[in-house]
DNA sequence: TGTACATCAGTGAACGCGCGTTCACTGATGTAC
DNA sequence: TGTACATCAGTGAACGCGCGTTCACTGATGTAC
């Protein structure tokens, strides 16, 4: 076996991760193989060593926002450090409805950039679309309380992923911040987190 | 003036509202100008007569939403007029979360239908949109007592797109279903619309 | 330790295809006389 | 009322282009001896 051990893995990682970034950026059918290599520094040809067709490298860049290695700017948290124990569903409801992830198109949820053209996809690609729809109801299930913790949890979803795909989609900057702080308002009073 | 007084114009909307159609179902790129003409009962050549380009009608497919003729099934209210004289705003929050909205989605409001679509798409596509998202605002706005009326129906507003927006792009119906119930519960728990 | 070999990740020319757009033409029909 | 004409909505062949995918080839490098 030529090559190093995991140099395949690697290669393979970061055409998934080029292809994540231009997916959330341009949408699946506007990204080109061609540019997904050329972002990754490789020719068009090569694609086929590591997928099967485009198809099946979009569902694993949806996935791929839950590898510990995309976690993007806006997700780190302020960078004062000034609130170090908040819970993490408070920290990430921030994180989400700011004008950072705003802002941050590439390194975006796909939940949010890739919302209308995942519901026309195939089921693979749902199916990873779900998967991180669920991680984000097990963030905030975990700081709810009661029997109603998981149905509250995916209110939150809802409002978040409303929320900010209504702001991006606007032309006007200063309602879509509207959106967001109300969104983000409403989600701290109903669940208590407001400190 | 050769042909009826109206004709072209009537031609024009034929080809928008097959547009919107379209567009909803397969997202800007994947609809070809050829594909809307022949649902407009036309051939693909003639579109230059109406429109300078693909990108134009563009917006004024996303707008077509609120043009009276554009109103779907699922705006129609209940078939059997059980709740005759339900204020405007719950009609619509209901026909919004309901399955059947769901299903719809040629009919679909381009809100949801279209959203991370229109987040790339060019200013006046984008303002297309703001002029809806408006316009529901509006409607839940009417609805709403106290200084916070416009606050709360965006939220509401935020909530119905998200909760639509995930359903659709869910592979797992029953999920998906659950999150448009659960947006419609706390919508009426917290506008005290429930009954 | 050094060398010949085999592997296979990556290259880049080539393919068929269908797109958005253009354009010379057609032909239905309102208007002028 | 009837007819010749002008208009322009609509047609369909043609265009250049770039896409996804294929494939014969290259060449870097781990392994066996």
């Amino acid at each position: 076996m030529p090559y190093a051990r995991h140099h395949k893995e690697q290669t393979r990682r970061r055409i998934v991760g080029a292809a994540a970034q231009l997916f959330n950026r341009k949408g699946f059918e506007a990204v080109t193989i061609g540019e997904i290599m050329t972002q990754a520094g490789l020719t068009h040809g090569g694609f086929y060593r590591h997928f099967r067709g485009k198809d099946q490298l979009y569902a694993e860049a949806v996935r791929h926002f839950l590898r510990q290695e995309a976690r993007p700017r806006w997700q780190k948290g302020p960078k004062d450090g000034r609130r170090p124990d908040q819970p993490l569903a408070r920290l990430v409801l921030d994180a989400y409805l700011s004008r950072d992830h705003m802002e941050d198109i590439g390194g975006s949820c796909p939940l949010i950039a890739l919302s209308s053209d995942v519901a026309r996809a195939s089921d693979t690609v749902k199916a990873a679309y779900r998967e991180v729809a669920e991680a984000m109801v097990h963030v905030f299930r975990a700081q709810l309380k009661g029997r109603a913790a998981r149905e509250n949890a995916m209110v939150l979803v809802a409002l978040c992923i409303g929320g900010m795909v209504v702001a991006r989609a606007l032309d006007d900057k200063d309602l879509g911040n509207e959106f967001l702080d109300l969104s983000r308002k409403h989600a701290l009073r109903t669940t208590g987190w407001a400190r």
